[in-house]
DNA sequence: CCCTCCCTTCCACGT
DNA sequence: GAAGGGAGGG
C-alpha cells in the first residue's frame, strides 16, 4: 500500500476518490503534482492495472517526471509495475499521434504522415495566400494561421468577427489549407487533436476499445484545455465516468491558445455527479507573497473562490523599484543577484528572473555576462529556429514523406543545383494542375520538354538522391548489423554539400563551423532517440519518423541538453514558469504595454494577464522583487512607460518601495569595478 | 540563376 | 536594433 499519511486531509481526499469524477482545485503550491502522483500509485496499489490508466499533462517534461515520481513510489515499496503495464503519462499531443501512428489509415492518410512545425503551417499559408494574391492588401500569414487554428478548434465567435472581405479570405484560405495538409500526407498540431476526435466519433469501435483501455483517466493543468481536449475526455469516460482533473482556474494563461475556462468552471454541466475538492494549503511561499497574490487575483471575476495560506511565517516584504530604463533595470537586478550571493550564500541556481515577453532576456543577459554571472534561459529562441536545423529537418521529413511538399519545395535547391524559384514555381503549377504531389510533378518534369534541359538535368538528380537515400535507410534494419548512427547521417549530409554550403554562406569561417558543428550534435541526439526508444521493429527509415515526432513534439528537450546544468541563474517567461518555483524571484518590465500587454488591453482579455502575474507572484518561495522602468527602448528609440496598474492592486502593508534612482545602481561601465569590488570586501 | 545590399517589419506567450 | 524579404546587379 502507499502510505498516505504524509497527505493533508484534503490531499487525501483527492487521492482516495477514486470512482466517478472528480475536480480537484489545486491552488499554486498546493501539492498539485504529488495528488497526481500518489493518486496513480494508489489505484496501481489497490489492483489497477498500470496500463488501465491514463495521465494527461501539458508538457512533455511535466510527463517524465510524473512517470518518474510515480515509479520511485512504487519501486521503494519493491515491486514496481511490470514493464508492459506502466501507466500511459504523456501530452495531449503524443496521446494523439499514438492514437494516429495506429489508426490513421481509417481517415485515409497513409502511415508515413508527417508532423508540420509551425513554420512549416506557415510556409503553407504563405503559399496560399501568394496564390490568391490578386489584389488583396497584403495579409500576415501569421494573423490568418491564428484564425485557422482558432477557426478548427470551434472558435465560432471570432469566425463571426472578422469582417466581410476577411472571412471570405479566410475560408478560402482554411479550404485549401485542409486540401494541402491531405495532399501532402501531413498534419498539424490541431490535427493531432482533431484527427482522434474524429476517428473517436466514426469508429466506435476503436473507441470502445479506448475506453476499456483507459478505466481511470487523470488529467494535469486541467485549466488549459481547450473546447477539443474537453471533448476527448467526454469521450473517453463517457462510460466508466472514472475522469480526474487537477488544476487551477486562477493559472490559467493559455486562453490565446484556445484553453477555455469554462472548462474548469462549468465542468458539472458535463458531470452533474462531480466532487469538487479544494486545496488551499500552500507549502512553498510566505504569507506576505501569498497576501499579494491573494489580493490581486481577487480582482478577477471570472474564478471559482479560493484563498492561499502556508505556515511558512510571514517572511520579508515585497521590494519593489523603479529604474530609469531597461539597461539600469538589468543592471540593478544582476546587483540583487550577486549581493544575495555574496552576502548570504545565495547560490545563482535559488534565483530566477521572470518577464513577460522573450525580447526582455537579452539586457538580462548583457548584464549578467558582463558580470561574470552564469544564467540558463528557458525557453526563448528555439533552437530549431535556426536556418540549418530546419534544412536538415525538411531533407529527413522529405526523406520520410517526399510527398511532403512543404518540406520538398524547401530543400529542393538546398545546396543550389539549379532549381530557383522559377522553376519550382512552374513545378508547383503542374502539381496543381495534376492533382499530385510536388514530388511526383517533379517526377514527370523530369521528361518534359516544358523544362530545359538543364532543369531537367537537376531535377533527376534531386531525384535520384532522394530515391537512393530512402532505399538504402528502408533497408537499413536491426538485423542487419550495419551503422544506424548519426555518422552515416552525417555523411549524408556531407555528400548532398550541405556542410560546404554553410561553411561558404558565413563570412566569418568560425560561424559557418558553428553551423556545421550544430547539425552534427543535431543528428548525433536526433539518431540516439531514434535507437533508444522502445521501439526495436522497423528499419532506419522508420525510427527516423518517430525521431522526427519528438523533434516536433519535445524540442523542448533538445534544448535542455544543450545548456548544461550546474549553478546559474534562471531566466525565464511568465508563461513557462507555471509549475517551477525558486526561493529568490524578480519580476521585471511591469508596465503597462507589457503587463498586460498592449494586444491583451486591446482584446479585452485583462484577467488572462493578471493571472499571468498571479502566476509570477507564486512562483517565489522566501523573497520577491517587483521592478518597472520609466523608459524602454522600442524599435529602436526610448519610449516613456506606464507602472503596470496590477500594482495597484497589491496592498500596501507587504511593499517597501525603493527608489532606486540612477545613482542607486552603478554605472554600466564601472559595473565591473563595483563587483570586484564587492567580491573583495566579502572575500 | 545566384548574390548582395537595402529596406521593411517586428512573434506576447508554446504543444 | 536585428533579421528576413524584396529588388537589382553580377
Amino acid at each position: 500500500m502507499v502510505n498516505l499519511s504524509q497527505l493533508n486531509p484534503q490531499q487525501r481526499e483527492a487521492v482516495e476518490t477514486v470512482d466517478g469524477p472528480v475536480l480537484v482545485l489545486a491552488g499554486a503550491g498546493t501539492g498539485k503534482t504529488r495528488v497526481i502522483t500518489y493518486r496513480i500509485a494508489h489505484l496501481i496499489a489497490r489492483g489497477v492495472p498500470g496500463d488501465r490508466i491514463l495521465a494527461v499533462t501539458f508538457t512533455n517534461k511535466a510527463a517524465r517526471e510524473m512517470l518518474e515520481r510515480v515509479e520511485t513510489l512504487l519501486g521503494r515499496r519493491g515491486g514496481g509495475p511490470a514493464a508492459g503495464s506502466r501507466p500511459l503519462i504523456c501530452t495531449f499531443h503524443s496521446f494523439g499521434v499514438r492514437l494516429l501512428r495506429r489508426y490513421i489509415e481509417r481517415l485515409g492518410y497513409k502511415r508515413n504522415f508527417v508532423i508540420y512545425s509551425e513554420s512549416d503551417q506557415l510556409a503553407l499559408v504563405r503559399r496560399i495566400l501568394g496564390r490568391f494574391a490578386g489584389g488583396v492588401p497584403r495579409v500576415d500569414p501569421w494573423v490568418v494561421l491564428g484564425w485557422l487554428s482558432r477557426w478548427r478548434n470551434g472558435d465560432v465567435a471570432l469566425w463571426q468577427r472578422l469582417d466581410e472581405e476577411s472571412r471570405l479570405l479566410a475560408e478560402r484560405v482554411r479550404s485549401a489549407y485542409e486540401q494541402g495538409l491531405r495532399a501532402c500526407n501531413a498534419v498539424d498540431f490541431d490535427d493531432l487533436l482533431l484527427l482522434p476526435l474524429r476517428l473517436f466519433r466514426e469508429h466506435p469501435d476503436v473507441l470502445a476499445e479506448c475506453q476499456e483501455r483507459y478505466r481511470y483517466v487523470l488529467v494535469d493543468e486541467y485549466q488549459d484545455t481547450n473546447a477539443v481536449q474537453l471533448e476527448l475526455l467526454r469521450c473517453l469516460v463517457a462510460r466508466h465516468r472514472n475522469l480526474c482533473v487537477v488544476g487551477d482556474d486562477d493559472q490559467s494563461i493559455y486562453g490565446w491558445r484556445g484553453a477555455d475556462l469554462t472548462n474548469v468552471l462549468n465542468l458539472e454541466a458535463h458531470f452533474p455527479e462531480l466532487r469538487v475538492i479544494r486545496l488551499e494549503q500552500n507549502y512553498r511561499s510566505t504569507n506576505t507573497i501569498l497576501r499579494a497574490a491573494n489580493a490581486l487575483i481577487r480582482q478577477n471575476a471570472r474564478r471559482r473562490p479560493k484563498q492561499l495560506w502556508s505556515r511558512r511565517g510571514e517572511g520579508a516584504k515585497i521590494v519593489l523599484r523603479v529604474y530609469a530604463d531597461e539597461a539600469e533595470e538589468a543592471a540593478g537586478v544582476v546587483e540583487a543577484i550577486e549581493r544575495k550571493r555574496l552576502l548570504q550564500r545565495v547560490p545563482w541556481s535559488a534565483q530566477a528572473v521572470l518577464f513577460r515577453t522573450n525580447g526582455q532576456a537579452r539586457p538580462l543577459e548583457m548584464a549578467l555576462r558582463r558580470a561574470g554571472v552564469r544564467y540558463r534561459v528557458v525557453g526563448g529562441q528555439s533552437f530549431f529556429d535556426r536556418r540549418e536545423i530546419r534544412d536538415v529537418v525538411a531533407w529527413l521529413k522529405t526523406l520520410v514523406n517526399p510527398e511532403d511538399d512543404v518540406s520538398l519545395l524547401r530543400i529542393a535547391n538546398v545546396p543550389p543545383r539549379g532549381l530557383g524559384e522559377e522553376t519550382m514555381e512552374r513545378v508547383l503549377a503542374l502539381s496543381v494542375e495534376r492533382h499530385v504531389p510536388v514530388y511526383h510533378a517533379l517526377r514527370e518534369a523530369m521528361t518534359s520538354d516544358r523544362f530545359t534541359a538543364r532543369a531537367r538535368q537537376a531535377m533527376v538528380g534531386l531525384v535520384e538522391t532522394i530515391e537512393e537515400a530512402r532505399r538504402a535507410w528502408s533497408l537499413v534494419g536491426p538485423g542487419t548489423g550495419s551503422a544506424f548512427g548519426a555518422e552515416a547521417w552525417i555523411g549524408f549530409f556531407e555528400r548532398l554539400g550541405y556542410f560546404e554550403m554553410l561553411r561558404r554562406s558565413e563570412k566569418d569561417a568560425e560561424a559557418g563551423e558553428n553551423r556545421v558543428q550544430n547539425v552534427r550534435e543535431f543528428l548525433t541526439d536526433l539518431m540516439q532517440r531514434g535507437n533508444g526508444t522502445a521501439e526495436v521493429e522497423g528499419s532506419a527509415l522508420d525510427r527516423l519518423q518517430t525521431a522526427l515526432e519528438t523533434v516536433t513534439l519535445d524540442a523542448e528537450r533538445f534544448e535542455e541538453e544543450e545548456q548544461p546544468a550546474g549553478d546559474a541563474v534562471t531566466l525565464i517567461t511568465m508563461h513557462s514558469c507555471k509549475g517551477l518555483e525558486f526561493p529568490h524571484v524578480y519580476i521585471v518590465g511591469l508596465e503597462e504595454g507589457l503587463l498586460p500587454h498592449a494586444r491583451s488591453t486591446l482584446e479585452g482579455t485583462i484577467e488572462e494577464e493578471r493571472r499571468l502575474f498571479y502566476v509570477a507572484i507564486t512562483r517565489a518561495m522566501e523573497t520577491l522583487e517587483l521592478s518597472h522602468c520609466e523608459g524602454r527602448r522600442k524599435y529602436g528609440d526610448r519610449t516613456p512607460c506606464q507602472p503596470s496598474r496590477f500594482l495597484q492592486e497589491l496592498p500596501e502593508e507587504v511593499l517597501v518601495r525603493v527608489n532606486s534612482g540612477p545613482a542607486a545602481a552603478p554605472p554600466v561601465d564601472s559595473a565591473r569595478d563595483w563587483f570586484a569590488r564587492m567580491r573583495e570586501a566579502v572575500g
